[in-house]
Order: C-alpha cells, then structure tokens, then sequence
DNA sequence: GAGGAGTTGAGAACCGTTGTCAACTTCACG
DNA sequence: CGTGAAGTTGACAACGGTTCTCAACTCCTC
C-alpha cells in the first residue's frame, strides 16, 4: 500500500502474470540481494521493508519468476532452496562459501566439454549443473 | 541374523567403524545399485533381502560412508538426498533422468578451467560440482 | 564376566515446502 | 463505471525427508 511505485522502478514484466502488490514486492526483494537467498530471507526482507506477503506466496512468485527464468534457483548442500536474480544467459556461479559473494562465470569450454561427454555415451536431451565453490578475497 | 556374512562379501573397510550388521547390510544394499538411490529406497531392499535395519541407521550409515569418501551424494531437482557407491577418484556423473542410469565421467579440461576460473577471481579452497542429465539410449 | 564406549531403533521433533480453500483482486467486456 | 469470471492471496494444515532423543543393546578390552 504504502510504496508500491518504488519497488519495481521500472515496470518489470514480472514473468507475464499479473503484477499484483506481492509480486512486485517479491521483485523488489529481490533486487536487493546480489546473492543466493532462501525464501525466508527473502520473505524477512520484505516483512523489514514494511510490506506484508505470505511466505507461501513468495514460493509460489519464485517458482514462477524461476520458470521464466528470471531467477536462478540452486541448492545447498543441505537441501534447501536459494534464489538469485540473474542474467538471461545460460552462466554458472562462483560463490563464496562464507559470505555468499556471487560471480556469474560462462565458459564454452565446458559447455562443449559437457555436450561431447554426453554424445560419445549417446545421452540425449542434455542439461547440466556446474557451481562453483570457494572463499572470495574478502574472506581471506 | 540369517544370512549375514553373504552381505558383504569381502571384508569392506566399512569407513573405519565398527563393522556391524547393521552397517554390512547398508553397504550389500548399496552394491546391489549401480544409480544413486534416496536412503528411502535403500532402506526399502534392505527390508526385501530379509534385513532388519532402522531408517536412522541408514541415514547416519550412509553419512558416514560418504564423510569416507566410500559413497557420492547429490540432490535430486527437488532437494532429496540420494546416494551411490562410487570410485575413489573425483570424477562427475552422466545421469538419465529416465532411468537413473549414471555413468562417472572425467574431464582435466573441466577441472583446469574450474580453477583457473577461480583463481582469476581470487577464490581459494575451491571445491565444485558437475552433473549433467539427459536421456539415454535405452530409454529413447 | 565387568565395564565403558560405541551403536541402534522407535518415535518424536524439526523444518522447508506445498496444499487447501474461502476471501479478495484484477481485468476484459458491456 | 458496474459486473462477473478468472486469477491471486494468506492463514493454516499437512507433508515428507531428515535429524534428534534416549534407553536398550552390542562390542571390545581387560
Ligand atoms: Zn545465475
Ligand atoms: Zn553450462
Ligand atoms: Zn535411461
Ligand atoms: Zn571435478
């Protein structure tokens, strides 16, 4: 209610559903991150910025925005989800274990490593998953 | 009780503990796999071979084989846990989502780009993971 | 055999996630 | 502007994989 118009800023396609109060405040969260977050955070988040939207509610926004590929959606090595809002392109992570820090990282080295790998045993239908995991400079 | 020596076979390490039934029947189940399985599954062929071991044993078994290095564990799309006996060496998987079907593949390529990966961004301790999907021969 | 350390299992607890469903929004259309 | 149908929401319950608890049990050493 309060300050809706500054969430977005600018008019997002928020995945082609409607842009209703929650999602654009999911959106805007999430704008605020630059690292993997779980869905508590991001809920605690805007709970902190004085919106109010139900937790099942930011699942069901970032299964959505996921879909659409406008986040990426990883998991820890305990299971749970962490979200990010991420670059259109087909990329993978650097990230530091300590804080989080997260580097988007190409490399056509590996995707084509990745497609040989799969035709020489004739899989087909390839995806892959490929995250990377360290301590950053500023947690040395 | 009835057959417990046929279990395992050789005389496995068993990850340095004590090598109980419990544990030996953990590890017989596990080398009746050639894919990863939920512990769920393993508990289940326990139970279908005439053994009797809890679902907690299971978990905390498998844990310790993979603290070993004896088993790989990786995450399903949707968070579970599931797990395979594996060689020593790092290597990653090909695994059919059909199917299950998996195959350890490695690459020096893979691994020499991860790093230098890494190192270009100032990261240390770098660990990673790799698993690429598809379909296989069998199951098109 | 006694004793202490290690191990087990039944069930409860835990916790991230999804389902339920009545109330509420949104939006195209008249 | 209505108005109605379709989409969306939130409180809360339910779910499912995993871990915890702790008394009973097993193993090993002396
Ligand atoms: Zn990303
Ligand atoms: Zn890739
Ligand atoms: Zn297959
Ligand atoms: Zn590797």
């Amino acid at each position: 209610m309060t300050s809706t118009d500054r969430h977005t800023g600018e008019d997002r396609p928020l995945a082609g559903v409607r842009p209703t109060r929650q999602r654009r405040a999911v959106a805007a969260a999430l704008d605020t991150f630059d690292d993997f977050r779980s869905a508590q955070e991001i809920h605690d988040r805007i709970t902190a910025h004085g919106d109010s939207v139900g937790l099942a509610t930011v699942y069901r926004t970032l299964g959505t925005l996921a879909d659409a590929g406008e986040v990426d959606m990883l998991r820890t090595e305990d299971g749970e989800a962490i979200w990010r809002r991420c670059s259109d392109a087909h990329h993978h992570h650097l990230v530091c274990r300590s804080c989080g820090a997260t580097i988007e990282v190409e490399g056509p080295t590996v995707e084509a490593w990745t497609r040989s790998i799969a035709e020489q045993h004739g899989f087909a239908d390839i995806s892959h998953t490929l995250e990377i995991f360290g301590t950053c400079t500023a947690c040395r």
